[in-house]
DNA sequence: GATGAATGAGCATTCATTCAT
DNA sequence: AATGAATGAATGCTCATTCAT
């Protein structure tokens, strides 16, 4: 029930925006009554929230994924697994992706529990960093985590939802991972 | 008129965001009746378009004195003078820019197009670039200039509302100069 | 506009009772939008609110008016124009009063004036006792038109909405002139 | 089963007031679902009836237990003993009772008949007026039984909601005592 | 009997927009 | 042009009630 009522709202949500989406509609969409909606989300902004932990979570997983892959030794590999991996994952559900996102960043951290393994997408940037500090030039890993964040933040999105015309995907994957490797002074 | 309704569009939207922004409001705060907002403004979208374009319109100015400023010979000089004098834009109202950059196009569903100011800054940011294509590795200017505004937008957005905790505006500044330096290559 | 949605709120209260009153009902009733009941009354309450003070008002009136007739001699010859008048007053639409007057007694005070002659009802039972104060055995007179008032109140709503079976109103009318008599001990 | 139910409505429209009062609240409150409260009661209203038939009860005990003390001699007596053990009665759980006799005629459209325990009391009062006929002024035994109820209801709620300021429980109490008395012509 | 998830009619309230003055 | 009273569709949300388990 709880996964019926997220679906319709994801849709609802990415046809018809934040504004459009009524919690009625939702309902109707799901095939359930406003009420059973209102029985597992408190109101409508919660909703809209959950589907945002949802991808948050999965954002995390990509990149856990990614660099859980292992021997990917280099880390211009790294980065562009991780570029190509996000813009696949934004390109199954741009029109959702753009709603959700423009509300919070997808950097989120979907959950802070104690396992290790969950500590957001910032962390594991941070990581890699310090694997492969030796290659950088920026010496202050937070500062360049963040920076690093920004860049492949809005460069997805960007690409994802109004790219350069003219351009192919790979060509503007391509340019992205420049840009963050550029930064990183290891071109 | 006009601009006594967008003065009075602007306060509110920057006090009680778009949701909280109503076209009564509007008007009552400008002094006038919601029939004279309804003369100039088709809509209320209308409004909140105008007032983006406005802010277009002065990064735009803010880029264009900047850059004509004549004599400032290296890339990195005005590079460095851009991410200055936005940061400085941004820092004056960032309520408000708040609001326009990170609610409107969440509440407004069709993704209006590339405003003529918008273009107009990635023009002169290709004219930089072809001004000094000799010191930077991307070829291609267009994709470079597209890439390159996408970095600025979104770090100093990020920088004057959620800066990275423990650094200072000119390091935050900095890091966003590296960041497009680094990207051209041109460190 | 005011007075006609008070008319359709005084209906509607009157015939579906507090919980059964909406305010789509009343506009509808009143032949207007929902959105003119709003631009008059801040929410539902008030509405009632407001039908209440009228009817306050209204009752002050009453007894303003009695009091004012001037060579009443006798307190027995006042009381029992005092309660003849508050009866016909509630015999005229009973429904209402009865919805009205068990949220609030209608002894409230209609308005805090200036004026000498808006002290509320209280202040002329008062005045009233004063006058006889000979005549009456018991001495606190503020203790006195407190339960004078509780009498009635109480009695009067009771005989229009509840009377004993078998008896006129004109005897039930002499009941309670005599229950405030022998209070008084004036009888 | 119904008791608890019972209890945990009593406590839920004490605190928050009969349109506060949700079915599903009073089951959470009593530990059971609320499918359970409509297996006893058929409706929201008929529970609120339940509880006033309940108090209306426990007033009649309380009148009963006073008129079977026996030997107390003079009508004056009796009338004395009545009204402190009402009093008393009240001053138990004051906010229930506000509610049950102030909230719940405003919401409750159509008028209950008075209840059996309401016409005992009557019953009460009448037997107790005819064995002291001969003391009394007035001489319909029904009428005067009716307007004794009103006077105790009305004034022993008012005394304990909103007594009047400046008087102690014991000098209000004697003031009751006094009305009735009065009105019997037996001072 | 007991449960509680599901229902959905219904409600108070908002606000963009219109249009007679 | 300017006004602002009037509009009414639409929304988020509640809660008494049902019924399959």
């Amino acid at each position: 029930m709880v996964d019926t009522i997220l679906e319709a709202a994801a849709g609802v949500l990415a046809e018809r925006g934040y504004a459009g989406t009524s919690t009625n509609l939702v309902a109707e969409r799901a095939g359930v009554s406003v009420g059973s909606v209102y029985q597992y989300f408190p109101n409508k902004d919660s909703l809209v929230h959950a589907l945002h932990e949802r991808h948050a979570g999965q954002m995390f997983q990509v990149i856990e994924a990614v660099l859980g892959t292992g021997p990917r030794v280099t880390l211009r590999g790294h980065i562009e697994a991780i570029v190509r991996a996000l813009m696949a994952a934004h390109l199954v559900e741009p029109r959702l992706h753009r709603v959700l996102e423009q509300e919070l960043p997808f950097f989120d951290v979907p959950k802070a529990d104690d396992s290790p393994s969950d500590k957001g997408i910032l962390v594991r940037i941070r990581q890699l960093l310090e694997l492969h500090q030796a290659e950088i030039v920026p010496q202050d890993v937070q500062l360049t985590a963040w920076v690093i964040q920004r860049i492949l933040e809005s460069m997805v999105h960007a690409a994802v939802l109004e790219p350069p015309p003219g351009f192919s995907m790979p060509v503007i994957e391509r340019a992205i991972v420049d840009a963050v490797m550029g930064y990183l002074g290891a071109r």
